[in-house]
RNA sequence: GGCGCUUUGGCGGAGUGGUUACGCAGCGGUCUGCAAAACCGCGUACACCGGUUCAAUUCCGGUAGGCGCCUCCA
């Protein structure tokens, strides 16, 4: 079995294959951090996430690193932008610094309720500006920028593979249409690596550079950082889509120009999703936290099962219904654990000991799912095949699972399959007088118990091997 | 204006040159003391027009609709 993953950098699937397995070298562009994460932000830590354990699946040892934006970026093109860093401090009556503290937190609760691992490394992009002056230095000393009114540019013209990633067409792209149009730019393409603060301007974050105080660019943070923390080539760089024409297309032209080697192997990119039809955008406001979810009555796994429902590549739109439909098939799911654990635990194992048994490296897991063989192998194909999240569950609703094989699923995808209320021994002893009840045909007694055992949360299910309890929700 | 993507049954969503994807919802039936559970079955999907082919939803061309990027954005 090997991996493989479509490469932006071909436009093709291709056999995926790290330079060093035991150190496969991951850069995700992270978060900005000056509002709260949408559901469309987090889609894609759900997809990089799963690429993460399939690569461990495959007996890879991921390191990954994350950045955080929060530096802040200029709201527009223009001089006169306003910080968005800024305007987030002033909206909520903080300090930018603390604007910034405050939603990294509020990201990494997100994060960390939709069970996903933990990065390496995540680095701050305020804790690399010496490193990205030292990288402005190399470029200017190659000859690659220029100094303008308002800060130091980045000459495409000067590189001439620019417009490659992206297969940009350059002279077509409608410079006049942009936002406060920099007449001082030598090529429409060109882009800022060091702003100078300009006279009546106060900026919260600035440092001194050249004589002059300023702040970085947009895209400097994510070349320093994956340069200092993992070093060219990369063997993976993600994120979404829209970063394919801009961020993407300036952070190659920066290291490449600067350190004259290949900057990243695989590059892999994320579609959006669109809510009723509509694109999510910060600028448009029609966005959703996960705590809008939860005030509707679904968990943020229920919407990481939405998420894996369909595939990273493709282009999705988001729906209440929709996402009912993955809480249906999460809870689906949930039960078949549930039925598993009682049919191979008649010891009246609890949960806690069903899944603290040894959390193996999901190898050595596979080698004892003897049982599930078949199973695991098909699992490992379909998710071996670009990462195809939506047949890898078809496969799982066509077989039959052992509690071990359902541990392996949980381990990929992180759903949180485990993660339920098991019967009290209160409860337990509810479902004994039940069943007594019933084989004694005192079936008014029985139904009673079976009410107050739907109130505590279990559904009593009735099958010629026995009676087993369910989860209602 | 330039570049690119996409169009599958009620709603989502894979995949394939000829054979049931799958889920959710719906309908019918079986089982059951009963059942909201479970089990079985059903609906005969691939935008339109051409072309290639013994055969196309699946390849090629065109038309129409939808969407994205070119400006911060996952």
């Amino acid at each position: 079995m090997s991996l493989k993953l479509y490469n932006t950098l071909s436009r093709k699937v291709e056999e995926f294959h790290p330079q060093d397995a035991e150190n496969v070298k991951i850069y995700t562009c992270g978060p900005t951090v000056y509002a709260r994460a949408h559901i469309g932000n987090l889609c894609s830590y759900i997809y990089w996430g799963l690429l993460v354990a399939v690569l461990e699946a495959d007996g890879m040892r991921p390191q990954r690193v994350l950045n955080f934006t929060d530096v802040g970026h200029l709201t527009s093109d223009g001089d006169t932008g306003e910080d968005k860093l800024e305007r987030g401090a002033k909206r909520e009556n903080k300090t930018v610094w603390e604007v910034a503290e405050y939603y990294e937190e509020l990201f990494m609760r997100d994060y960390n309720s939709l069970f996903l691992e933990m990065p390496a490394k995540i680095c701050k992009a305020t804790d690399y500006i010496e490193a990205d002056k030292q990288m402005i230095d190399i470029l200017t000393e190659k000859g690659y920028t220029y100094e303008t009114s308002d800060g130091i540019y980045f000459d495409t013209s000067k590189f001439p593979k620019y417009a490659e990633f992206a297969r940009l067409d350059l002279d077509h792209l409608k410079a006049g249409a942009r936002v406060g149009f920099n007449s001082e730019k030598r090529n429409v393409s060109d882009f800022a690596l060091w702003k100078f603060i300009q006279p009546g301007e106060d900026h919260a974050m600035k440092w001194e550079y050249r004589g002059r105080e300023g702040y970085p660019g947009w895209h400097i943070e994510c070349s320093v950082i994956s340069h200092e923390e993992l070093g060219e080539p990369l063997d993976i760089h993600c994120g979404g889509i829209d970063h394919i024409p801009v961020h993407h297309t300036n952070e190659i032209a920066q290291t490449e120009a600067a350190y004259g080697v290949k900057m990243c192997n695989f590059w892999l990119h994320c579609n959006f999703i669109t809510i009723d039809g509509q694109k999510i955008s910060k600028s448009l406001g029609n966005t959703y936290s996960l705590d809008d979810l939860f005030k509707r009555g679904f968990s943020p796994l229920d919407f990481k099962m939405w998420v894996l429902q369909g595939h990273y590549l493709g282009e999705r739109n988001f729906s209440f219904e929709d996402l009912e439909a993955a809480k249906n098939r999460r809870l689906n799911w949930k039960n078949r654990v549930a039925l598993a654990m009682q049919k191979e635990n008649n010891d009246e194992k609890t949960l806690e000991q069903v899944t603290d048994v040894d959390a193996p490296e999901l190898k050595v897991l596979e080698e004892k799912l003897v049982g599930d063989a078949e199973f695991v192998h098909g699992f490992m194909d379909k998710l071996n095949d670009n990462l195809n999240s939506p047949e890898a569950f078809a496969l799982i609703d066509n077989s039959e699972i052992s509690l071990k094989g359902w541990k392996m699923v949980e381990k990929v995808f992180r759903l949180g399959l485990f993660d339920f209320k098991v019967p009290a021994d209160e409860q337990l002893e509810k479902m004994r007088l039940r069943n007594e009840a019933r084989e004694n045909g005192d079936y008014g007694l029985a139904d009673r118990l079976r009410d107050e055992l739907l109130d505590d949360g279990f559904l009593m299910l009735d099958t010629d091997a026995g009676s087993f309890w369910q989860l209602c929700k």
